[in-house]
DNA sequence: TTTCCCTTCACGG
DNA sequence: CTAACGCCGTGAAGGGAAA
């Protein structure tokens, strides 16, 4: 007899451009867009999060910026102030730590608890996230939605629901019916092509959770492999996957887009050890032990294709890492014509 | 044979 | 008119090489 778990899920809304409204408060009220450079229509970016002002205009969060500027040129377009970002993430999590003790930390803006001993209770689970909703206001003048569920994938759902600056419980007995009318792509891990997948299986178009469920288990992993035991699970509102709160980080890299495509080797191998330089840095900041490069090179036609090698964990520099990867990228240049996009650099850790 | 390495794909914030 | 398209990170699959 497994006891019942009540996991709580919080997600800052609209996380840097209400960070942004928070320090420009002449923003407030009007269209806040925060992403890549518009550039005139001409950016090659695109959006990385807006507030809802913009959101009314049609703009949305990984829209190219082309579009969104298309849109609604007069919004207050802002570029990622991704340090600033971090801190007030930090400050934020401390307080929720306060709270339920460690979370685990899915991004910058999100996090999950396991409140099952903490709470006892969905009531007590629903004052504990009222009180840190209040707290994390109070502190530091930025709302968030708070989602309660009986595991992480309802939790999360729960919270999608109760957007922006709300809270919103689920109880075990009403997940099933929670989330059957919804799309299937409301189930974390299911996106366009997996809906696609089964669309065509059970020739239906616009499918929802409950005609999803239509499919055998045996049908899914026949389709998806491990994955579809998964799905089966998702698709009735069970999730058995548990919080962690110690989890090892397996890669750092950065990319880079070229304002335009190129096949200059100056600029593409100086903009490549920039990448590297950049990379080593954060690796030796946090004294990451690694075991392996990857190369990123994304052609003009947007095919990408990745090159990487192993060599024994251990603590290397830039001039190791570049020594190890710049064959790699050279490799893309002779083996194609192609004008080259993007470049980037990752690197493999090891614990 | 089993395990590891390399590459791609799908997904999510 | 249509296409437009970052930058991170995770997990899984599948094929081939190595042990």
């Amino acid at each position: 007899m497994k006891k019942k778990r009540i996991i709580l899920h919080i997600d800052m809304d609209y996380f840097f451009a209400q960070v942004e409204e928070r320090e420009n408060p002449h923003f407030r009220g009007k269209p806040v867009v925060v992403g890549a450079d518009p550039k005139e229509g001409k950016g090659r970016g695109v959006v990385s999060t807006c507030n809802y002002e913009a959101r009314k205009y049609g703009i949305r969060s990984g829209m190219p910026i082309s579009r969104a500027y298309k849109l609604f040129p007069e919004a207050v377009f802002l570029p990622v102030n991704m340090h600033f970002y971090e801190k007030v993430s930090v400050s934020i999590f401390d307080i929720v730590r306060k709270n339920v003790g460690e979370v685990e930390l899915v991004s910058l803006d999100e996090a999950y608890a396991d409140i099952t001993k903490k709470a006892g209770s969905y009531k007590k689970a629903e004052e504990i996230g009222e009180r840190i909703r209040k707290m994390v206001f109070r502190k530091e003048k930025l709302t968030c939605t708070v989602g309660i569920g009986e595991n992480k994938m309802m939790a999360k759902i729960a919270c999608e629901e109760a957007k922006p600056n709300g809270i919103k419980t689920v109880k075990s007995t009403e997940s099933l019916k929670f989330i059957e009318k919804m799309k299937v792509e409301k189930i974390p891990g299911i996106g366009p092509k997996t809906r696609e997948v089964m669309e065509k299986h059970l020739g239906k178009k616009n499918l929802k959770i409950k005609d999803a469920r239509k499919i055998k288990k045996e049908k899914l992993v026949d389709l998806f492999g491990k994955r579809g035991g998964d799905f089966y699970n998702k698709l009735r509102g069970v999730d058995k996957s548990s919080v962690e709160t110690e989890r090892d980080v397996k890669t750092v890299g950065k990319e880079h887009t070229f304002q335009e495509d190129t096949r200059d080797p100056q600029k593409i191998t100086k903009t490549f050890k920039g990448l590297v330089f950049s990379v080593s840095k954060k690796v030796e900041r946090e004294s990451l032990s690694t075991k392996g490069v990857v190369v990123v090179c994304r052609f003009e036609d947007f095919e990408t294709h990745t090159r990487q090698t192993s060599f024994p964990k251990g603590d290397y520099d830039s001039d190791f890492f570049y020594k190890k990867s710049v064959p790699l990228l050279l490799r893309f240049l002779t083996e194609s014509n192609k004008k080259i996009r993007l470049v980037g650099f990752r690197v493999i850790t090891g614990s």
